[in-house]
RNA sequence: GGAGCCAUCGCCAAGCGGUAAGGCCGCAGCCUGCAAAGCUGCUAUCCCCGGUUCAAAUCCGGGUGGCUCCUCCA
C-alpha cells in the first residue's frame, strides 16, 4: 500500500509501526450544525482507506472523534436554549444517520471531547510540569511554541517574524504570537466550565485530540498511531499544533504518516459557512441517493478538490447505473469467485494512494467486456456466477454495487404507480403483439412522460426511473 | 504581505521521464417493428515561453490563470 504523505509531500510505501495493523485518526466534525458535502467527502475518503486497507489484510482500528464542548456549541445553546448534551447527542446522530446513508462505516472507536476530560487535563498537566505551557492570571493555559524546536515541521512553516503580516489578533498574555490555548478559562458563570487543577473552564480544540489519541492508542516509543487524516485545512494550525502537544507530552511522534483530503467546492469556491454556499448532506441526500453521491464524491481523487456540481452528479450515476444493468443481467446466480485478473488489477489501483479513478475504469471494462460475452451467450452459468462475484468484490471495496439492481432502477416509485406502470406494460405487450405498434408506442410516450423509460429484452420488457 | 496546491479532448478525470486510461456528450454501424438498453468503430500531444535529456504531459527556471492556508472550518 502506497499513500501520500502530506508532510513528507510525497508518496510512500505504508509501513505500519505494528505488523499487519493499521492505526488511523481522522478528525471529526464540531457537532453544532449539520454535516456538510465536505464533512461527507472527508468521510467517505478515509472510509474508502479502511475498506483498502482490510482488502489487502490489514486489521484496522480507526478512531474518529466529534468534538462536543466548543465555543459555536456554546453559542447555540445559549442561542437554541436548549442544553449541550441536547444539541450535541442531535447533531451527532444525524451526522451518523447521514454518514450511513452514504455507506460510510462506523469508525472502531468514536470519542467524544466531554468523555475525555480527564485525558485532556493529564496532558496538559503534564504540559506544564515539563515547561511546554504556561497558565497566565485569566487560568487560560496556553502552550509554548517556542519551546518546541520542531514547531512548523508538519505544515513546513517558516518560523518568519510575522507579527505585523498576521491576521490573528494577539492576546497581550501570550508569550508568543503563535501560541496557542490549551484550557480556557471561564469568563462568566453562564459558561460551561470543568474543574481542573488550573483553573474551572473548557478544553481549547487542539488539545482533544492529542489527549484522545493518547487514550485510546498505545503506539511504540516512536509514534502514537500510524496515519493522522482530516482535511486539508486542519494541517495548519490544527495539526501542526496536535503534534507539537503530543511531541512534547510524550516524547515521541503523533504520527507516521498525515493524509489530508481536499475541498469540496461550489462553483469553483470553498464551500464554507462564512461563505454562505453550504450544500448540507441531509439537503443532497433529499434529493439524490446515498449510493449515486457516494459514487460521485469518490469519483475524483481525495487530494484534489471536488467542485460539486448536478450536472456531474448525474454522469456518476449513469456510470453507475450501467454497473446495475450488467447486475440486471446475472442476478439470480450465485457468486463463485471474482475474476482475478480483475480483482488484483482493482486491489493495485486502491494500494496506490486509492487511485479511484483507475479502480473506475477497470469496473467499466469490467462492465463492457462482461456485456458483450453477455450478449454472445446469455446463458452461461458459470460467467454469471463469477460477474455476481466481481460486484460483490466491487461492493466491499469501494462500497457500492450492493443492492438488488431491479429495486435500484425504481428507488422513488411507490406502489401505486409501480401498478399502473405494470398495467401499462401489459397492455403494450399485447398491442405488440398485435401489431399494433401506434399503440404500444403511445403507450411508452405516456410512459416517458411519467419519467419512465423502457427496455424491450428477450425475457420480456423492463422499466426503469429515467 | 507570507506559504502551498493546481492547469490534460466540448465536460468530468487518470498519468509520477519512454512516446496520451476511463466516463459523459457527439458521429457512424450492429441489434430492434421503431426505440431504449447493450455492443463495435471514430474524436486530444497535454496553459504559454525557455532549459535539462537519446527521450518530458511528466524534471528545472520564468510567465499567465484558478484555488487554498496564515481566523472557526472536512
Amino acid at each position: 500500500m502506497f499513500i501520500y504523505d502530506s508532510v513528507q509531500k510525497t508518496k510512500l510505501q505504508l509501513i505500519p509501526i505494528k505488523a499487519g495493523e493499521v492505526s488511523i485518526y481522522v478528525c471529526g466534525p464540531t457537532v453544532y450544525d449539520d454535516a456538510h458535502l465536505g464533512h461527507a467527502r472527508s468521510a467517505l475518503a478515509f472510509d474508502l482507506l479502511s475498506r483498502t486497507l482490510k482488502a489487502l489484510g490489514y486489521k484496522v482500528t480507526m478512531a474518529k472523534n466529534f468534538t462536543d464542548i466548543d465555543d459555536k456549541i456554546i453559542q447555540k445553546v445559549k442561542a437554541a436554549g436548549q442544553s449541550m448534551p441536547e444539541i450535541t447527542s442531535l447533531y451527532i446522530d444525524r451526522y451518523l444517520q447521514e454518514m450511513a446513508a452514504l455507506g460510510v462505516g462506523r469508525a472502531d472507536i468514536e470519542p467524544k471531547a466531554t468523555q475525555s476530560l480527564k485525558a485532556i487535563e493529564t496532558m496538559i498537566q503534564t504540559l506544564i510540569d515539563k515547561g511546554f505551557a504556561y497558565r497566565v492570571s485569566s487560568g487560560d493555559v496556553y502552550f509554548d511554541t517556542s519551546k518546541d524546536t520542531r514547531y512548523g515541521d508538519i505544515s513546513h512553516r517558516v518560523n518568519e517574524d510575522e507579527e505585523s503580516q498576521s491576521r490573528v489578533a494577539h492576546t497581550d498574555e501570550k508569550k508568543n504570537s503563535k501560541d496557542f490555548a490549551l484550557w480556557k478559562a471561564c469568563k462568566n458563570d453562564e459558561d460551561i466550565c470543568f474543574k481542573t487543577a488550573f483553573s474551572s473552564g473548557r478544553p481549547g480544540w487542539h488539545i482533544e485530540c492529542s489527549a484522545m489519541i493518547e487514550k485510546h492508542f498505545h503506539g511504540t516509543n516512536e509514534y502514537s498511531i500510524d496515519i493522522h487524516g482530516g482535511g486539508a485545512d486542519l494541517l495548519f494550525p490544527h495539526h501542526e499544533n496536535e503534534a507539537a502537544q503530543s511531541r512534547c507530552a510524550t516524547g515521541h511522534e503523533l504520527a507516521k504518516y498525515w493524509m489530508h483530503n481536499g475541498f469540496v467546492q461550489i462553483d469553483g469556491e470553498k464551500m464554507s459557512k462564512s461563505l454562505g454556499n453550504s450544500f448540507f448532506l441531509k439537503d443532497a441526500l433529499q434529493a439524490y441517493d446515498g449510493e449515486v453521491l457516494r459514487y460521485y464524491l469518490n469519483s475524483v481523487h481525495y487530494r484534489n478538490d471536488f467542485n460539486f456540481n448536478e450536472e456531474d452528479l448525474l454522469v456518476a450515476k449513469k456510470r453507475l447505473d450501467k454497473l446495475y444493468r450488467l447486475k440486471k443481467r446475472v442476478i439470480p446466480s450465485q457468486a463463485s469467485m471474482p475474476n482475478t485478473v480483475f480483482k488484483t488489477a482493482l486491489l493495485e489501483a486502491m494500494s496506490d494512494d486509492l487511485n479511484v479513478s483507475i479502480a473506475l475504469s477497470l469496473i467499466d471494462e469490467m462492465v463492457t467486456q462482461n456485456n458483450e460475452k453477455l450478449d454472445v451467450n446469455s446463458k452461461d452459468k458459470e460467467l454469471k456466477k463469477e460477474i455476481v462475484a466481481n460486484i460483490e468484490f466491487i461492493n466491499s471495496l469501494l462500497g457500492f454495487g450492493g443492492k438488488e439492481p431491479f429495486g435500484y432502477f425504481q428507488i422513488g416509485i411507490n406502489e401505486i404507480l409501480k401498478n399502473k406502470i405494470e398495467m401499462l406494460l401489459a397492455e403494450r405487450t399485447e398491442a405488440k403483439q398485435a401489431k399494433n405498434f401506434a399503440r404500444s408506442d403511445a403507450i411508452r410516450e405516456e410512459l416517458i412522460a411519467m419519467g419512465i423509460s423502457i427496455m424491450d429484452t428477450p425475457d420480456g420488457t423492463v422499466w426503469e426511473r429515467a
